[in-house]
DNA sequence: TAGCGGTTTAGTACATTGTACGATATTCTT
DNA sequence: AAGAATATCGTACAATGTACTAAACCGCTA
């Protein structure tokens, strides 16, 4: 039996579970999660719709699937090292993530059972809080403070029209516009004396907040 | 011409813009966001879907409409009154507002137009800090933090299973369950030690980030 | 080689959604 | 009373999630 040749050079993969949510992610990230449909999921996979229910009882569980992939994304924090880093890099690593998948923080709102990922990741940072010396009611705060703050960062980052860096000034020009009329002084004033400079990226408003945050935590620990 | 006797006792009203809107919110509350479907809210009018078009283009704007209605219930905060009272005052109102009205954070990520209340509110809370005597650069900072805290804050409140207070433990036992196997001892620690304590609300830990989040802001103003 | 039971993939069909298009009803002006 | 402007609705269509059913494929025994 000299080979079976394959008729198509790339055979296509078998699907799975894992391919399904993948591509899902995927696609998502292209394309935005409104056009992430059964059937738009299907076509990009090589295949037909009702193939993947094989895989997923529902749409639904494709979504708390990819939202699960997400945080498989992340870094774990570490019990063992200095509470105050590990925070600071978890804090990075979830609004990277969330970055990349920016259709992930509006789903958070309606998916309500976490998934496995989620759940080994809140894990790991009552952990690295409760290793560093903190209360368990101390550590509720602070988990609730840090979590509202890296969420509704990223929630604010997703809503904003643009994502490079220098397209900034393109894009609120016309918004600016709509400003002239005198009517909001203040956002004008914010506009051009700060997010209009070159270089301006909201990303960077990030460590300040941040930082405040990690300083106060500090000073509670006494 | 003694009385032109209505048919009905209650008249339909006729429609409008506002009353559109006005009626969406209020089936989002009831049913959900996913609810609100053009035929549905038609229906609650006592009207017809096709009817709706007239005072909507579709039904992004109807999205973008409740959203702004939304901001419209909140007060404004005073470039008048001590900064760190109307901080305070305004974060409550934004967040209640949000917990009345849960649907509405999902939608923000979505909807990337600001309406005029959501306009007014930037605008006043803008004013507020530099009537503080904050930098541009500082009144920056600021509001992307407290912004971020209270969305951030708001969109775990609308993720949580249940809405009421005393229901928590109710709902939490099943996945206390899932927690028993003593992978997540940290998590199980939390919930039995703080979360299913009677008369645990996670509003309440509204007030702790807020405050430290209020005198980083103060101790950093110098 | 033939046949068989489980696994995996598809085809068809239906209810629900947003909304384009055009017709009708109502009110106002002259 | 007639016509114009305003307001409402009926019908129809494409896209979506998915239930139901059938087909293809697989490794196996006989």
């Amino acid at each position: 039996m000299p080979d079976t040749a394959q008729p198509l050079p790339q055979r296509r993969l078998p699907l799975s579970r894992e391919r399904v949510l993948g591509c899902a992610v995927d696609l998502a990230d292209e394309s935005g999660i409104a056009a992430l449909t059964i059937r738009s999921l299907a076509r990009s996979m090589g295949t037909k719709p009702m193939s993947l229910y094989y895989y997923v009882a529902n749409k639904d569980e494709i979504l708390d699937g990819i939202v699960d992939m997400v945080f498989g994304e992340i870094d774990l924090p570490s019990p063992a090292g200095d509470w105050r880093e590990e925070m600071h890099r978890r804090a990075h690593a979830v609004r990277s993530a969330l970055k990349r998948h920016p259709w992930a923080v509006g789903l958070l709102e309606s998916r309500s059972s976490p998934g496995e990922a989620n759940l080994r990741h809140h894990e790991a940072t009552l952990g690295t809080l409760r290793a560093a010396g903190f209360s368990v009611h101390m550590t509720a705060h602070a988990y609730a403070l840090l979590d509202s703050y890296i969420y509704g960062f990223a929630l604010q980052e997703a809503a904003l029209p643009f994502d490079g860096r220098d397209t900034a000034s393109e894009i609120t020009a016309p918004i600016v516009e709509r400003f002239s009329t005198g009517q909001y002084p203040h956002m004008m004033e914010i506009a051009t004396e700060h997010v209009l400079k070159p270089g301006y990226d909201f990303g960077d408003e990030f460590d300040f907040g941040l930082n405040l945050i990690l300083d106060g935590l500090s000073r509670s620990m006494g």
